[in-house]
DNA sequence: GAGTGGTCTAGACCACTCA
DNA sequence: GAGTGGTCTAGACCACTCA
């Protein structure tokens, strides 16, 4: 029993069926916040038993892009409310928990992509970028500061006033805004010297040593849509990674 | 049907089975590197489907404590080849991959624990802990100088002459002498500037900015074990991490 | 009480490994 | 060819949610 749809070969059919599910979150058929069909529906849809449907969903759900509740159903992740507003957040404060949150705009301009940043996009050099810089606060105090670059075609008539209107809070305004839903990301870690610009924007001492991230993030099917900077000064806050393996 | 050997209530088959499992491994009843028995074996021997070790294994294969191998066989997890020897570094080159890495000692001392890595490693303050004092280089460049903390009474006798037989690798070290298996761990990441100590041992300018990762390690049921601080010179070298949630 | 996901079983067949 | 883990099915019952 195989489902009626083209699909790659030599694949497991619950690979074959996460695959499906994932086009159907691409094209918005079932759209972030809102729940997919259950397990039994999706398996009589796609004529399958309802343990392959399951390992699927449960190889999406592992990945965060789908979200399993007991007794509720299955429902496409967002970065729309409260909780998952900031789950890519990795900077925290070294006592306490993070009980604010909030995001200045510097300034949001159009550039041109630089050769490096093209290729990371998988863009042409030279094609429209904008470029973001906001100082995100935590509890209050300014600790990030950060530039993102997007390709301008994924975000018509993305400026400064819908920058305003959403809090400078990006992944949820890409989300609701662009439907451009980030479900990964990458970054590299190092420790720099503070360059002028952000010691006076920070309201640090010359050549402070702040903790630079650099992060690719990833839509659906791993395709690159925004790179990343982020200077964290670490004098009250540290960032966190938990390792199993 | 229920396992014939007393576990907690309230938990799902395939947890307790989990339990089960790590129980054999701690208590080395399957050693780092050795098979475990089949899934058919352990489901007789447990009195449960086989469906439902499958799900206990995989649990404990995700979190890298055991490895599948298809037609071979589910193994212990390991330290001690090539392959898995650096499995928690989370530093790689700007450039191209890790062709080499080695440890050089710098001092292996007894030392009591103070208040914080006492209460982070579950210890009275004032016990014995050892500390072990390294540089790591990666493709014979000196990156990372490292200071690891371990009770002392779970290592009996380590001393340098330890550490030199065995190539100043720790965790494989811990496993194949102590039979002390690190499984996990959590780490806070911070840019600091470098002490005079460390500018002097790694041959870096007065001052300079350099990654400290302050490391718990743990072993099976979360029991840490371990807690280093690493300093990590980023002229050439960040820090990896992948995001997914 | 109907519907959801969560657990558990039993059995089939496949892909891979190794003697 | 025997033994291993990997996939897939079908069906049962449970825990949770919500009207």
């Amino acid at each position: 029993m195989k489902p009626d749809v083209p699909v790659p070969a030599f694949q497991p059919l619950y690979r074959q069926i996460k695959l499906l599910i994932t086009e159907g979150l691409e094209n918005g058929r079932w759209k972030p916040g809102e729940s997919i069909p259950s397990e039994q529906e999706l398996a009589r849809h796609f004529n399958v038993s309802q343990g392959t449907v399951r390992k699927a969903v449960n190889e999406l759900a592992q990945e965060n892009v789908l979200v399993r509740h007991q007794g509720r159903g299955t429902f496409v992740a967002t970065h729309a409310t409260e909780r998952t507003q900031a789950a890519f957040l990795r900077i925290v404060p070294d006592v306490g928990p993070i009980e604010s949150l909030s995001a200045e705009l510097v300034d949001c301009r159009r550039i041109k992509a630089d050769a490096a940043g093209a290729r990371l996009l998988d863009i042409p050099t030279g094609s429209p970028v904008l470029r973001i810089r906001r100082v995100l606060a935590i509890n209050g105090r300014k600790v990030i500061f950060e530039e993102a670059r997007v390709p301008a075609g994924l975000f018509p008539g993305l400026d400064s006033e819908t920058l305003h209107s959403h809090g400078c809070m990006l992944y949820s305004m890409y989300e609701s805004v662009f439907h451009v839903r980030i479900v990964a990301a990458e970054e590299k870690l190092k420790a720099v010297a503070a360059d002028a610009d952000i010691t006076s924007i920070m309201g640090l001492p010359t050549a402070s040593p702040v903790l630079l991230t650099e992060r690719v993030a990833y839509t659906y099917g791993r395709r690159p849509v925004e790179l990343r900077r982020s200077y964290c000064d670490c004098s009250e806050h540290h960032y966190y990674a938990a390792i199993t393996s």
